[in-house]
DNA sequence: AACTATTTATAAGA
DNA sequence: TTCTTATAAATAGTT
């Protein structure tokens, strides 16, 4: 959008590349943010830049966002869970957690380090069908489902601290 | 941003504020997929409207996109202490088991420990509200606590706690 | 929803 | 990375 006209596809030059993330990641969130001020939205951003570096924004608690976004997909949901009176109970957090923690442990690498607004371990094993039929028209809002949850990061571990 | 320039707080005309909020809505969502187009990076966004309707758009899926930033989040996480109420059932013996075998996986694959920034034990509780949705508070959504958090780019991890 | 005067975002270059 | 600046794009107010 300004000395010349550009396509939107891949950039290729690195350098270029990433120069357009940091300058085009900042309008984001500068409008992510003026969005929820002005019109009293909630909003939440989520980038993971292609080496995976996170970067996050969200107008009240991501915690808080990302908790009623479940909610609202709970009613479209499909369920494929270990048992049902255990669903959605601190216990299940705790065990998935701590899988969690054991498969990056397995593989003996990390995911980047990110702030540490969302101090829980909730299930994302819901998997959403279809769209929000609430939605109002204009919107090109959509929900996409996709494969697996597979984390691909290059990223090791150069020290590691417990206890 | 057009024939006048206006301040970025609550705008109180309702109309005016659902008008722009659909505008800005959309030009959001179109840069949200500029950019993980041209910079391929994984992008998310949640937006609820002040009357709770949801709106979203992930570069990939929704999914795994979640679940990339929760297993971020989980990396740093401390494991909590099993909650009193919890003590003797079946699923303590769960969760008891899985930190033996962490703590077997620490001792054999994870020998070399330092000590850093880390982030102090921070409670993991997580439990998953029955909070209803559709109560929005339009008062004061305009307070904001976000921020963007940057991760650093060589990708490695300084220090992990656990337990 | 369309129009358009302006503001804003930003591509390229320094 | 920051700044500059010409130009593309978004959008506030209006119709």
């Amino acid at each position: 959008m300004a000395r010349e006209k550009i396509k939107i596809k891949k950039i290729d030059n690195i350098t270029a590349r990433q120069v357009t993330f940091s300058k085009r990641r900042r309008g984001l969130f500068k409008k992510a943010e003026e969005l929820s001020v002005l019109c009293d939205a909630d909003v939440a951003l989520i980038i993971f830049s292609a080496t995976g570096k996170l970067f996050d924004f969200a107008s009240t608690s991501m915690k808080d966002i990302l908790g009623k976004y479940k909610l609202q997909s709970a009613s479209l949901e499909k369920v494929d869970q270990p048992s049902l009176d255990l669903q959605g109970t601190r216990i299940m957090d705790e065990i998935t957690n701590l899988q969690r923690k054991m498969e990056i442990m397995k593989k003996g690498k990390l995911p980047l380090l990110t702030d540490m607004m969302m101090e829980e371990g909730q299930s994302s094993e819901s998997i959403i069908t279809t769209n929000n039929p609430d939605q109002d028209d204009s919107s090109n809002a959509s929900l996409k489902l996709g494969g697996t949850t597979a984390v691909e990061d290059d990223c090791s571990i150069t020290s590691l601290k417990l206890g």
